[in-house]
DNA sequence: AAACGGGAGT
């Protein structure tokens, strides 16, 4: 826990900050192309005489960090402190935030040294590029704990510094926007009040976990307080209708249909914002037409695209390729392809994305000569296919009988390697053995690919192989490869376990089951769903136990699972 | 002068 040391390092410094040692401002600003001139104009700079001030040296580091070039940058201040050019504050901040973003949190630290070293104070930037370092690096514990400290200490925090927080719990995966709102009510004994930015960034996160009615209720905390949504509430808002209106389900339990209505409340959110005189732009429009056509109803995104167009806003790539994942959804591949002209004649170049969303159509409707075709276009304009663009490939050579001609890509793309196959690449030629009801060559595939490829099979890779034993009635084999992804710490999810449940209904092991579920599944914490459900009740039923079928039903009820919860 | 916080698609 070498970061702990951080706030005694600090606070000496953070009650004031320091004005009167700084660099005196100056008015150049630079503009470069390309990398390339902004390390040549850098260099130039270490050779004069007298040397440049350090405001101009920062300067540059500061938009070559801007850039991405983070090693660079590091590398230029060292060339730069060897030529006798001193420091200040600012150079420092931009050298942590370059580590920080290369994941180099240990040297970030010892900026801190480095400063004192040179006779420099940290300031309140200085801190919080550290706390994001801590975000971006998935180390929100220790953000928190380097937090509370400085709280207690009694120093103060700025906007800045709780909005980075914030997004950084709302982005972390262990911690989630439940820690973020608790932060929020930690806000409140402070001086700093939430804003704007920091109730959006909460709903955003709420909104993309499926948490729809929490960021609802988190919106009319935030009006009730006087800060009123914005156009980037809205667009969250409208992106979490969609989404929870994808979730379509029927339980056997309560005949519940939970239909998908999310989307017309998406629409009239939509409304709402236009008529209230709300900013709008092409990201909304993007959003909810998106939402449509996960709902397959891409004639209503083909509504709101001529809408968007007679209202002044352009649509974009992103709008066309959301209009062509739509058609290719509902099989109407050629109307996508018809819109991927209509776009190149309107002046837009399509990307990978879009190339790969019409490959993905093709394959899926078996016309895989096409979507080579596509792929030969692609090579043409010079664009490089990713390994999205291959897997679909390979998955419709599979999926149309050429399974050889799916392995020779595979290998091409084995020994070119631009880009390797990736663990699903392996997945799909796996699954195609099993479809076909090869399930020996996938299992012998499977362990040839880790002995020969450092193939590391995931969750997925056992779940294809075990339910290509279940199919073909050899539990036994099932469970082998269960025991065996179990020892190799892999866990496995309610995919696995619905595949062994529903072979155990199968070969009428219902007991078996029965303690598979109390005993591994519900223990380990994992929620059963829908399919869980439907197995082990139409199961119990068939053996001809309706009571149990009955009592089960019930337990699954009490633990959680219903409809209302369940979609939340 | 400059470093730090919020939105979309396979």
């Amino acid at each position: 826990m070498q970061f702990l040391k951080l706030p005694r390092l600090l606070m000496p410094h953070m009650r004031r900050i320091h004005h009167s040692l700084q660099p005196m401002p100056s008015q150049t600003t630079y503009k470069f192309d390309s990398i390339d001139d902004a390390v040549a104009i850098f260099h130039r700079m270490v050779e004069m005489h007298p040397l440049p001030s350090i405001v101009e040296f920062t300067k540059i580091l500061g938009m070559i960090a801007k850039m991405r070039y983070y090693a660079t940058a590091i590398n230029l201040y060292t060339q730069m402190e060897c030529k006798g050019v001193v420091p200040f504050t600012v150079t420092f901040n931009i050298l942590i935030n370059c580590f920080c973003h290369m994941g180099r949190l240990d040297l970030a630290f010892s900026i801190m040294g480095k400063i004192l070293k040179w006779g420099c104070r940290p300031n309140v930037v200085t801190f919080t590029t550290l706390m994001k370092g801590l975000c971006v690096n998935d180390k929100m514990v220790d953000a928190l704990y380097i937090y509370d400290e400085m709280v207690a200490k009694g120093i103060r925090f700025d906007d800045v510094l709780y909005g980075t927080l914030i997004n950084g719990l709302c982005k972390s995966k262990t911690v989630k926007p439940r820690g973020a709102i608790q932060l929020l009510q930690k806000m409140e004994g402070q001086l700093v009040r939430p804003n704007l930015v920091m109730y959006n960034t909460i709903v955003h996160g709420l909104c993309k976990d499926g948490r729809i009615n929490e960021a609802r209720v988190l919106c009319s905390k935030m009006i009730v307080q006087g800060i009123f949504p914005d156009i980037f509430t809205y667009s969250s808002l409208i992106y979490g209708l969609c989404r929870a209106g994808q979730r379509k389900e029927v339980t056997s339990l309560l005949n519940v249909y939970c239909v998908n209505n999310k989307v017309d409340e998406a629409r009239e959110l939509f409304n709402v914002m236009i008529e209230s005189g709300e900013q709008h732009d092409v990201i909304n429009y993007n959003i909810l037409m998106n939402g449509y056509c996960l709902n397959n109803d891409v004639d209503e995104a083909k509504n709101l695209f001529h809408m968007m167009i007679k209202r002044g806003e352009q649509p974009d790539i992103i709008t066309y390729t959301i209009l062509m994942h739509g058609y290719c959804l509902s099989d109407k591949v050629d109307e996508a392809r018809r819109l991927f002209h209509v776009m190149i004649e309107r002046g837009l170049v399509p990307d990978v994305w879009c190339y790969n969303v019409l490959i993905k159509g093709y394959c899926k409707i078996n016309r895989v000569d096409e979507a080579m075709n596509l792929l030969e276009d692609m090579f043409l304009k010079n664009l490089v296919p990713n390994i999205i663009t291959y897997n679909s490939v390979v998955d419709g050579l599979c999926k149309s009988g050429g399974i050889m001609d799916a392995w020779k890509l595979v290998d091409e793309m084995y020994y070119c390697g631009q880009p390797p196959p990736d663990v699903t690449t392996y997945n799909i030629l796996l699954e195609s053995l099993c479809r076909i009801e090869h399930v020996d060559e996938a299992i012998a595939l499977f362990k040839r690919l880790i002995f020969e490829r450092s193939f590391a099979p995931n969750v997925w890779s056992y779940n294809i192989l075990i339910s290509g034993c279940c199919k073909n009635r050899r539990l036994d084999e099932a469970m082998n490869l269960f025991n065996l992804m179990c020892f190799k710490n892999l866990v496995p999810d309610i995919v696995t376990y619905n595949l062994l449940l529903d072979a155990l209904c199968n070969g009428q092991q219902l007991d078996k089951a029965i303690a598979l579920l109390k005993y591994q599944i519900l223990e380990q914490g994992i929620s059963p769903n829908m399919q869980t459900y439907n197995i082990l009740i139409n199961g119990l039923h068939k053996g001809g136990r309706p009571k149990t079928a009955q009592k089960m039903a019930q337990h699954l009820f009490i633990r959680g699972y219903h409809p209302d919860v369940y979609n939340q």
